[in-house]
RNA sequence: GGCUCCUUCGUCUAGUGGUCCAGGACGUCUGGUUCUCAUCCAGAAAAUCGCGGGUUCGACUCCCGCAGGAGUCACCA
């Protein structure tokens, strides 16, 4: 049988690191199976509603490149994919409940159902529902909430992640199907939905889990089939034990983009953040991924995000796209990074930037700060030189020398490519009898007034005999 | 509080009765790669496998208790 998963998140705001996993984890297994994936925007809460929150929710999928077979944009023969606009389904299958006896309207009013809850607490007994079940309900109609009538029994499921489920009919109850305002809940409409859409897989956080018996009893009143349940462990925060999220500043997943994360990182990070194969691979594509996936390697315990582990990985795909696929594949990568100094630099010298530089890149955005005295003359600081840890035992005349016989040698070279260039430094070397740690500093610093640059022969290269001459002269002079 | 789930290096994890005095990765530290920063390479420190019982010749792995942590008990999802 067909494979149908679906991601569906609700139009609140935007996706966050803590709760991607669930549109990763179906598309994966969907695209695994050759089955397909389903977006539903479960717009129900009105009074949660954020204008603008599904373009936000769909930008995250497809920067992340996880594209969907039905739902919003693309279409497909089970819509509408907006809870909103489906509440003639729901209407239908809340009075199907109603004629077989197990929906019935509730006009309690909240108060007193708080005066209930109240009663409870202080009995210290639980509170459930069913046991204040009202005797004369009236007929449903729009305005009056719309209640499953439970009963209690034994319920007994697996879940895909954490195993075989039990729970008593404790917790089994008379959960609202309808709201006042006639939108249904989440507990209801995602039942009739992943009905209607043909869902085999549900796959979503743990916190639906001690609910889980409750929506098995409206199954089975149903006379549904119940799809595979798949509980997902919550992503812990970087401190504390409590579960990632918005309000402990969970940044969303395209703020990543921006910093300049790649989108092959985030979700190689994220896939593997609480899953693995087995094996000791750290770095995979996503074709490697959707091979590699199985839900019974998901981990049953919570994982906590760790930042330092996405940049790692991201620096790691940032050096692996460049030598698998090239300097160009990269640099294509990069607009938007760049200092605003680079602004008018070409494409063919930003890639040479870009060639000498990438290895030492964590994210994109460290081109902002890492590339600057490529594209604008450095503010000379004389200081840089003088107290630099291997330049302060030279006098400030033998610096001066040194560079004026730098300048001198370099302006006679013939060609001025990192080869000939290498040769230069190596000689000036041996001639002068300066150390490395010495005689480089010198003229590193003299070029970039930087905490640091690339290897010396590759910056002068890229930097061009004009530039470079220029700005060893203007160091000399400054001494 | 009731119910439910979870518990291996700081972190992510491998481990399904002996090959584990527990392996890999991030992070940390040390050394190397003609200066710097980073990469890369080599190496180090780092878990009495939550605790206590049991079963067994033998347990991280099975069973039972306990503790700790988390989730949930909405006309939110």
């Amino acid at each position: 049988m067909e494979i149908v998963t679906r991601f569906a998140p609700s139009p609140t705001g935007y996706i966050h690191i803590g709760n991607v996993r669930s549109a990763i984890y179906p598309y994966l297994l969907a695209r695994q199976s050759g089955g397909k994936m389903i977006l539903r925007i479960e717009d129900t809460d009105r009074a949660r509603y954020v204008e603008g929150a599904t373009e936000l929710i769909e930008d995250t999928l497809e920067w992340l490149g996880l594209n969907w077979d039905e739902g919003p944009i693309v279409g497909g023969p089970n819509g509408p994919y907006f809870q909103s606009e489906r509440q003639d389904i729901y209407h239908a299958w809340a009075r199907k409940l109603i004629s077989m006896g197990r929906a019935y309207a509730d006009p309690t009013p909240p108060e007193k159902i708080a005066e209930y809850r109240e009663q409870c607490n202080k009995a210290k007994t639980p509170f459930l529902y069913r046991n204040f079940r009202p005797t004369d309900t009236p007929e449903w109609q729009p305005g009056i909430p719309l209640r499953f009538k439970a009963e209690p029994k034994e319920y007994l499921w697996h879940d895909e992640v954490m195993g075989d489920m039990h729970a008593g009919p404790e917790v089994l109850d008379d959960i609202i199907l309808i709201k006042k305002d006639g939108f249904p809940t989440y507990n209801f409409a995602h039942i009739v939905d992943d009905a209607e859409m043909g869902v085999t897989y549900v796959m979503r956080g743990v916190e639906y889990l001690s609910s889980t018996p409750n929506y098995l009893a409206i199954y089975e009143a149903l006379g549904l089939k119940r799809p595979k349940l798949v509980s997902l462990p919550h992503i812990l925060a970087p401190t504390g034990n409590k579960k990632l999220g918005k309000r402990d500043g969970a940044k969303s997943v395209t703020e990543y983009r921006d910093d300049g994360v790649l989108a092959e990182a985030m979700l190689n990070y994220l896939a593997c953040l609480g899953w693995n194969d087995g094996t000791e691979q750290e770095i995979y594509t996503k074709p490697e991924l959707i091979e590699r996936f199985s839900l019974d390697r998901i981990q049953s315990s919570g994982a906590r995000y760790d930042e330092a582990k996405l940049f790692w990985l991201n620096g790691q795909w940032i050096r692996k796209i460049f030598t698998e696929q090239g300097a160009e594949a990269l640099y294509a990568r990069t607009a938007g990074f760049w200092p605003e100094s680079a602004a008018t630099a070409s494409d063919e010298y930003k890639l040479q930037v870009l060639s000498i530089i990438y290895d030492r890149l964590k994210t994109l955005s460290d081109l902002r700060d890492m590339t600057a005295y490529f594209f604008s003359d450095p503010r000379i600081d004389t200081d840089m030189l003088i107290n630099n840890k291997f330049l302060k035992k030279l006098s400030e005349s033998e610096l001066e020398e040194l560079l004026k016989l730098s300048v001198a040698r370099l302006t006679a070279l013939p060609s001025w490519d990192a080869g000939t260039l290498q040769d230069a430094l190596n000689s000036l070397l041996a001639d002068t009898g300066k150390k490395p740690a010495e005689l480089f500093s010198l003229i590193r610093i003299s070029l970039s007034f930087a905490a640091f640059s690339p290897a010396l022969h590759l910056t002068l290269a890229v930097l061009g005999r004009d530039t470079s001459l220029a700005r060893l002269n203007a160091a000399a002079r400054a001494i």
